[in-house]
DNA sequence: GTCTATAAACGGATAGAC
DNA sequence: GTCTATCCGTTTATAGAC
């Protein structure tokens, strides 16, 4: 019974640290920053306010507590460069590199207690939330990764030049981040009933065919 | 000199409660609805802070006076029936509903005195805002507009069935969103000097050959 | 480290003079 | 319609007992 339990509700054995940082992380993703409270956290996490504070020394700390935590635990991407290596001198393809990064982005995986769909959903809120949340911090950590991908990515689209592999990748990355953090204003799915809307492991094998063939469209005539 | 000018800055002519639109308009798109402050607002308005009671109500309700004036000046979007007037029978090109839809978004124009570049980032807002901002009225006013839409692509793409129509035309309308309202947290238009990075036409120009190419993609073969 | 109590500022909303 | 002054609950943050 040393080791402590994962999720937000078991109490008494986990840290008063964890829960905080659990609480925040899902009241941030779900209210947004400024739209959370101290207060609310502290009492959901059933904790005294203060000693929120205490552990993290202001609201602003605890929010990049949430992000570095959530930063951390991203750990290393390699699954394109193992697929690399597989391919020797082949040029991947793009539908490898968009699974690559469509995986990667799925696979986010809980380091300790959040939740894979809450952790993914904070990731993305860090493409919409006003402010300089994450804005300092984020960059630095994924600069590699996105030079590795744009690579890889040129190499595969040997028709386009580098401005337009990077803005199509940025509309790649734009797209993931509503897919897994906007809201359904138009209220598509349910009028619509789509299928799958509750999977996000089956909406992006969905989105597969739609986003390969984007990226291999012909460069604009214009 | 009868005339209202259209800048929110014209203080002495334009009217009180004009202002105090475009001001709030301007805050919640740049720092989101919770964190903007009714002071803020009457400060920046150089109005006193009962006015903005006064005129509006409440805070929600200034929120959506100012979602309900964006909607209003959309005015009738029939471009997509225009086109396919001028076609007849013959089913519109994927590129043709493509290039109607982003061109609604873009010329979102201002009715009075609101920005095209914040009117449409204000409308992006909606997509991400956490709580119900605009969530209980903004769907009503595009319901017929999205069915119509859904049935050109329908007629423009015979190989899909319509769950897979409504997907596409679900990511589609997310993309927009988050390319006039999300961030670039991972710098990659400054870092990779992307042009064409301060023009909306542009980029929505650009878009065309990668949306279309991605809605024309085949049926993932899973 | 954990808690109660409180400080000090800010939030939305209103009363009432003009 | 416009303004000043104010109410009153909530906010972040801290002081200080245990």
């Amino acid at each position: 019974m040393k080791k402590p339990k994962s999720s937000e509700q078991d109490g008494p054995v986990e840290a008063t640290r964890e829960r905080i940082l659990n609480v925040a992380a899902r009241l941030f993703t779900e209210r947004g920053f400024a739209g959370t409270s101290m207060r609310q956290i502290a009492g959901e996490a059933s904790v005294p306010l203060s000693s929120i504070n205490y552990h993290f020394g202001s609201k602003q700390a605890l929010m990049e507590s949430v992000y570095g935590r959530m930063l951390d635990s991203v750990g290393r991407r390699d699954y394109l460069d193992k697929l690399q290596a597989e391919a020797g001198e082949r040029p991947l393809t793009v539908a490898e590199i968009v699974r690559a990064y469509m995986g990667s982005a799925l696979r986010l995986t809980k380091k300790d207690s959040m939740s894979g769909a809450l952790f993914r959903q904070l990731m993305a809120r860090a493409f919409f939330e006003p402010g300089d949340p994450a804005e300092s911090f984020f960059p630095a950590q994924f600069e590699k990764d996105t030079d590795r991908y744009k690579e890889a990515l040129m190499r595969a689209l040997p028709h386009l030049d580098e401005a337009e592999v990077v803005w199509r990748m940025y509309w790649f990355v734009g797209l993931m981040a509503y897919v897994l953090g906007g809201k359904d204003i138009m209220r598509m799915k349910a009028r619509y009933g789509l299928p799958d809307a509750d999977d996000p492991e089956r909406i992006l094998e969905r989105m597969v065919p739609f986003v390969v063939s984007a990226m291999e469209a012909p460069r604009n005539p214009a």
